[in-house]
DNA sequence: GGACATAGGTCTACAAACTGGACCGTGACG
DNA sequence: CGTCACGGTCCAGTTTGTAGACCTATGTCC
């Protein structure tokens, strides 16, 4: 499968750094996957009980917020604090390795808005030049 | 609804920046698909071919190769070259645009490989502590 | 005291997304 | 002359996500 005669030398010209069992693919599933980020985004100003986060992400189904929170939670990026009254109550807050997540991730944000204009008219640009 | 006697004034605590048409959801829909950041990061080092890049991610199908390029494409960050041979060869590089995102990615990047034994050791930590 | 609301979930159908493999057309290799 | 390779697309089947009913247990209203 690999030892193709047109395809000399594959093996050393490929870096193969992403194969599945690596930090960055460990890490960027996490984050990648739709939710996380916007989760720990939220978190950012503070404490959020669970209902409040699924009121400011808004589109969130009450399923993949606890289960995303479940993850963050096991992969030590939040705290979870429930107290035992009824109705119960649950907060969430960024650990300091979720805040140390955050550096980064806030620099991404801001890749976003400075450069939102120039993916919108790349955007505009591919419809009109699009052959199909 | 939101005068419950233990959570006063949440209307005007909470900022619902994340509320769908906004600059970061937009961007963070993107690259939060599980595969774009990785398309890009694998394009770092130089133009790659189609299933050169398959290779390199190894476990990504050909339709969401495909899919994902496109809509890089489409966002300006990845540009596509197709020659008129036999076998057809395409080349994907990343634009301008698509080096710029690279940055605040890169340090995301280098959070996850600093930080993944934080991560592993909370997953470990509660493997333990949970009582389920 | 009986109905109803409430917070934080879970469970269950149903819908959307993703996967693996077949397929396409044409040229080069054996 | 059969088979492989390239860059895709298409289809069937599996996985993942969604919306909404439901649960627990108390406080509130009437």
């Amino acid at each position: 499968m690999n030892d193709n005669p047109h395809n000399p030398d594959v093996s050393s010209s490929e870096s193969l750094v992403l194969a599945q069992p690596c930090p960055i693919r460990d890490v960027l599933d996490r984050i990648g996957d739709q939710w996380s980020l916007l989760v720990l985004l939220t978190l950012r100003p503070g404490t959020r009980r669970f209902n409040q986060l699924r009121r400011e992400i808004d589109d969130i189904s009450k399923q993949m917020l606890s289960r995303t929170l479940k993850q963050l939670e096991q992969d030590g990026l939040v705290s979870r604090t429930a107290y035992p009254e009824v109705p119960p109550r649950v907060e969430y807050q960024l650990t300091e390795l979720g805040q140390s997540l955050l550096t980064p991730v806030a620099a991404l944000v801001a890749w976003a808005e400075q450069h939102q204009p120039a993916v919108n008219a790349a955007r505009e640009r591919y419809k009109h030049t699009t052959a199909r």
